[in-house]
DNA sequence: CCAAAAGTGTTCTCCATACACCCATGC
DNA sequence: GCATGGGTGTATGGAGAACACTTTTGG
């Protein structure tokens, strides 16, 4: 196949993916980073990444990368932005589609998670400073969670499939960084009627064990098509 | 430059402009087309756009090929989407972010801003087939358009600098696809406080004119950075 | 029995909506 | 004087915001 007649300024192209993780106990939201083997930046954290290969598409290009590097599959994933500024990488002209990833830290548990020998989480406030222009990928990627979380619900997709109202609420004001009034919450959620009561309860707690709910991701699907609105 | 010693999997990548322009007038969306002089899709209709060069960044040769190919300069433009699948473009791996420009029709004349031969304005409606994958980008455009309007003043960079109140209503009619109350919308629009009343008045028109208003953006940016969320 | 978080209703304010007529201008 | 769009106010209902106490459970 003639792939490069027609192909000037060959450019290679990454994909680098913001993973972020919530601990439903602590609701501390964190990042998932790589620290890097070789060098351009050799043993700085960065975000998982790599080159796109010529048969596969972005998307699958973040997806075969975040597996191979941290071992997270059937995660949440949607392009971020694409940044390809002139020197954002020294080894020469890179272009990096950026992806954003939402897991939930209980059902894919950090430690077991690590393939890759150096994967670790970080609390988003605490992180290092990253290698190339990931730093401004973190921010961006933060900003899209903020403004994105109010209007789909993704906020989900950092929780456990069963989950109490307090952890849900715990993590809209932790990502969007101010709290909520309690009461005026449940009554907002409740009354989209997309959570599912499990009539099941929290368990190993001191204190009044709370009831567990799920989000029903098929009625949210039908209501969309109607033109339905996700609003928090 | 070594730069191609770090670089596996060369590929190229493009920049694609969806430009909307609306005609203040009739108030009707149209979008930019250029006929492609060259294979693949020799004579179809596909969005200006080309191959990113070494030493500009994705903004900039987005600019670049808005220029060269329509004449347009210093429109608002931004990020679309970058679309990467295996088999979009016929000459191999071909990458294309994608971004989209507002201009308005009456300071940017169709016939005026056509440097090159075979640019034209079209109505979204009645668009042709496309090359490439180009009308999946299109459909991505109008889609981000519609988003976006709600909650960011962009819609006054479809029109003129003096524009009238039906004008932006029309406009928000136009993209939003429905019918606005004209009492509620004006009550609305001007309750933001970032419309300046000229004191001048529209012209050439058989019926009372029109006041004229200007959209104050240094406000904005000021009410932006103390938290101000724009909503219509 | 104490600590810790779960769970629950009402009031008030404000904003979105619905709705119809007179005004100014050009022809 | 008539056709065309410009411009204006009010009443109603519903949603968001503020707010405090009782309940349940484990230790």
């Amino acid at each position: 196949m003639a792939k490069n007649i027609f192909v000037p300024n060959p450019t290679s192209v990454t994909v680098d993916c913001v993973v972020f993780g919530m601990d439903a106990r602590s609701s501390d939201l964190r990042i998932l980073l790589i620290q890097r083997e070789l060098e351009p930046y050799r043993g700085r954290w960065a975000l998982p990444g790599g080159f796109v290969r010529f048969d596969e598409s972005l998307a699958e290009a973040a997806r075969r990368e975040l597996d191979e590097e941290t071992g997270l599959v059937g995660v949440f994933l949607e392009q971020l932005f694409t940044f390809g500024d002139v020197g954002r990488d020294p080894r020469g002209r890179v272009i990096s589609v950026a992806y954003y990833a939402l897991v939930n830290l209980d059902e894919h548990n950090p430690q077991a998670s690590t393939d890759a020998r150096s994967a670790a989480w970080f609390s988003v406030a605490e992180a290092p400073k990253l290698a190339f222009d990931h730093q401004g990928i973190l921010q961006t990627a933060l900003a899209r969670l903020k403004g994105k979380l109010r209007y789909e619900p993704i906020g989900f997709e950092l929780l456990p499939a069963k989950f109490t109202l307090s952890q849900l609420q715990r993590l809209y004001e932790t990502v969007l960084e101010g709290p909520l009034d309690k009461r005026n919450f449940r009554k907002k959620v409740l009354s989209l009627g997309l959570l599912v009561d499990l009539n099941e309860f929290e368990t190993g707690v001191a204190h009044r064990a709370a009831r567990l709910y799920r989000f029903d991701e098929t009625k949210y699907k039908q209501l969309k098509k109607k033109g339905f609105l996700f609003e928090l």
